[in-house]
DNA sequence: TTATTATTGAAAACAATTTTCAATAAGGAA
DNA sequence: TTCCTTATTGAAAATTGTTTTCAATAATAA
């Protein structure tokens, strides 16, 4: 989906839930949907006084816990620290990082059932969510390496 | 693997990777070998002070660090942060965590070949690693809900 | 246009982790 | 067993990342 319909989309919902589209919040709300990379609080700030100078790095973080409980972005995880933020689509989906240039790319299609079901087997627990997030290399850093 | 096997065999494999064998890191080693849930390094803290009351945070933290470093420990996500330490055991494994009480067990077997090979087929990434980590209730849990 | 109140951002506070540094102790060599 | 080397320690300080405070501003409904 194309960045300007992401923002469109993900205002509309704001809107409707009661939250109100400040200009440092569209700002925010910009930057993460048009991202190709995950992105660190830092990163989301500076990108964002592209677009309103005068955005501060406590709304990159209140903007990131209203899009995270509408599910628009969601928390990458790394050996190295966990402050990243990707965007997420709606339903059921994963990501997969480009361990170089932190593209990321979301998927849909986990297929865990038949694993749920073998650890249920094994361990005795009831398996109720899973945590999966693939890496490797995007098709550009493919080609480059 | 009993406890007290495990504390040995870290403690083997730490001297022979050139690493001392003091009284506060083998406190934090014996609590992270015995420990059936996850914890977090103030928790291991408290912990180690039963055997070793002079223990320090940073000793934690180090001692995290080396274990993670050899593999005896994995860091585990959360929604509500990333900051608490399982055992792992040698190979590749992954862990299922009890929403209520922490417990944790690990499983191996992920089985992730097929699903692989399908998000490389569809984003074009070449797919090099994958973290993955189940959540649920463990069997005591259940019984309790 | 006005009023309400959500939101802002700088500064401060908080939380988690790492670094500094003098003191201590593990362990190897003699 | 003793001595020496140096890894390790932990309190304090520093760093890093995130959240709270609060006066000012601005979105938006009426």
């Amino acid at each position: 989906m194309a960045a300007s319909n992401l923002v469109d989309d993900w205002a509309a919902r704001l809107r409707k839930e009661g939250y109100r589209l400040t200009a440092p919040r569209r700002a925010v709300i910009r930057v993460l949907a048009e991202t190709s990379t995950s992105l660190a609080p830092d990163q989301i700030l500076r990108r964002a006084r592209r677009y309103y100078p005068k955005t501060g790095l406590v709304t990159v973080y209140r903007t990131l816990d209203v899009l995270k409980g509408c599910g628009y972005v969601r928390k990458m995880h790394r050996l190295d620290g966990c402050h990243s933020y990707a965007p997420a689509s709606a339903g059921h989906a994963h990501h997969i990082v480009c361990e170089r240039c932190r593209a990321v790319m979301e998927f849909k299609g986990c297929d865990l059932d038949a694993l749920i079901k073998s650890v249920r087997r094994r361990t005795g627990y009831l398996v109720k969510g899973h945590w999966l997030e693939l890496s490797g290399l995007c098709p550009v850093c493919r080609k480059e390496a």
